[in-house]
DNA sequence: ATTAGCACTTGAATATGAGGAGTGCTAAAG
DNA sequence: CTTTAGCACTCCTCATATTCAAGTGCTAAT
């Protein structure tokens, strides 16, 4: 990799050939650079511009005759190159466009499990890309409330409300006959003491407790605690996907191939929660290009992430997972659009 | 289409040519069953067989000079065919099979959402085809509790727990302020009356209960029956699916526009619940060819489905999802192990 | 530094032909 | 009347050759 240093027309024709590419995937010629952008040199001059390019990196040809194609570095630059130049900034348009999201979105505000639904769903159709949400992960909302029932034997379903609204639940063992009766009180102790407190928090605190009594005091307080405790261990987050019949419309998915991939990666939460690991919380847009991407998996898509709030408290992410040449403008500013409406309805 | 009266030789090649194509989607030649299965008489008896077989629509030649493929018609008869013949009856082996499945479900039978989850997944290892999970309609099952939770407003949160363990929750509207206290004997009155009932009897007495009130007592009374009503309403059934990068593997689906199909129909939830419904629930197993399917969307695949139930009554579905060249011994054994394991697993 | 001109490269599309699998028909055999 | 052997015929597949156009890289002139 040389000098990167680029002058202003490179830039423009870099520019040129990645807008090309992402318009229609095939090797872009210099010819057909210098006619459509309007630029006023030789095919020649193009040629020579873009042989450096390929040289810097940011170009690559498929074959002696062919062509350019723009690598993960194009992307990247291009990507830079617009927010730089604020083009994708909030025009009144999609001030417009996120009011109304949003009218949508709160009419569903009520039902968690509708509204990711129909997020992830209309940004799938909006992009012909693949949605994604990640829902509010339970252990950093505030309970609500929490209530114990008694199932068979020493069965016990734990009924975990977040301040969402989000409804959880999870059967746990206790190892020793309890009563409805005793559930109703340890419930009761558990909403008095910790009604509004994050689920993180409250299992932080019975830790302590647990530690506490296991010194001093009743075996079997202990053991309850210790059920507490279990209640509000989640493992695992929820993520919503949308829109793989959509992805499957794009050129870049005819190789069954690649849908292969993205059929398998999907099919493994695991790997969508891990994708979610890698988003900042503070960040208002992440663009993650192919090679980027720490995921392995996710090597040949372009990923474009936005946290939704309420009010400052981070909640989750909103996330668009499309082939690396995705009109990344519309794109970005669907998706920063999407958090801010989800931001909105949650905030209220 | 002529008389379909076949002789056994018949029946041996049309069964002969099915299986040879289930087990590679060629066109088969005369030549090759012959050989292949054994047949004492030359090459071209076969052909004038499969020529008759032609003719009465079992079977179809793609060009003159190729081989041949079966027909729907020809699946048809020859699912029929190893029914008769017994060919799906219980070995020894499936005994052990179901034997070892129920062990591994039974783990899980306190969690409904990991035992479906399993079920499908490991369906759909064994076969390699999509395997489809229709969860016990809730409005089927017995009531085990139910808890009304005050939220925000006049906002109410009813979690509904089913004596599967399966936790529901709604959230609706009151339209008048009220307390937890009165949310408490709510449910109480609920959980007193009705526990063990179905939610389908318990609305339909709930009805009665209304327009009792409505002509001679209380209107209150009546506004906080009919909110009981509305949370022990769900309009959609839970169904799992799993396998879709598996169904992928097939060369069936090499051509994109097959997996577009698959994609677009397991998108819609919708179809899936409706494919369901065409299931009647006391057959032990169904299959359903290609244009057989009263859906259109499923008719160029075949599917097998059976009913699983706790103890006599019928909750739900297992099925599978597959090309019309599917291994019916394999998946129809299989489906039927499936069914029977969580049948005996929720019947315990 | 830019441009015009031109030879050169390469893939895609098209045509050509050999090879082979499989059929259908006919006439002879069982 | 059914079965079989033999053979001409059909049509697909695969490999090879050919053409075509797009696009490059280089050189020499501007």
């Amino acid at each position: 990799m040389k000098d990167t240093i680029l002058d202003e027309r490179t830039k423009r024709v870099l520019c040129a050939v990645v807008e090309s590419y992402i318009e229609k995937p095939e090797p872009v010629g210099s010819r057909y650079i210098m006619k459509k952008y309007g630029f006023d040199v030789c095919s020649a001059t193009i040629r020579n511009i873009m042989s450096d390019l390929e040289d810097a990196g940011f170009l690559f040809q498929p074959h002696t005759s062919a062509g350019r194609v723009p690598t993960d570095r194009a992307y990247r630059f291009y990507v830079d190159y617009i927010f730089q130049k604020n083009l994708i900034s909030q025009t009144s348009e999609i001030k417009k466009f996120i009011e109304n999201l949003t009218k949508k979105l709160k009419r569903l505000r009520n039902n968690m499990d509708s509204l990711f639904l129909e997020a992830t769903q209309s940004l799938s159709q909006a992009t012909k890309y693949l949605g994604l949400a990640l829902l509010p992960a339970t252990e950093k909302t505030a309970l609500h409330r929490v209530d114990f029932i008694k199932f068979k034997d020493d069965l016990v379903i734990a009924v975990i409300v977040n301040d969402k609204g989000i409804v959880k639940s999870k059967i746990i063992r206790a190892y020793h006959e309890i009563t409805q009766k005793e559930l109703n009180s340890l419930a009761d102790f558990v909403n008095k003491n910790y009604q509004g407190k994050t689920i993180d928090e409250i299992r932080e605190d019975l830790l302590i407790r647990i530690k506490q009594e296991k010194l001093f005091w009743d075996k079997l307080i202990s053991k309850i605690l210790k059920m507490c405790q279990e209640a509000l261990y989640f493992s695992k987050e929820d993520v919503y996907v949308s829109g793989l019949y959509n992805i499957m419309q794009l050129p870049d998915f005819s190789d069954i191939e690649k849908l292969k991939e993205v059929a398998k990666t999907i099919q493994d939460r695991h790997l969508l929660i891990k994708l979610f690991e890698n988003i900042s919380e503070d960040e208002e847009v992440k663009v993650i290009i192919g090679q980027e991407n720490p995921i392995k998996e996710f090597r040949s898509f372009s990923i474009i992430a936005s946290p939704y709030k309420e009010k400052d408290r981070s909640l989750g992410v909103i996330a668009l997972v499309g082939p690396k040449r995705m009109d990344y403008q519309k794109a970005i500013i669907l998706v920063n659009a999407f958090a801010k409406s989800l931001t909105r309805t949650l905030s209220d």
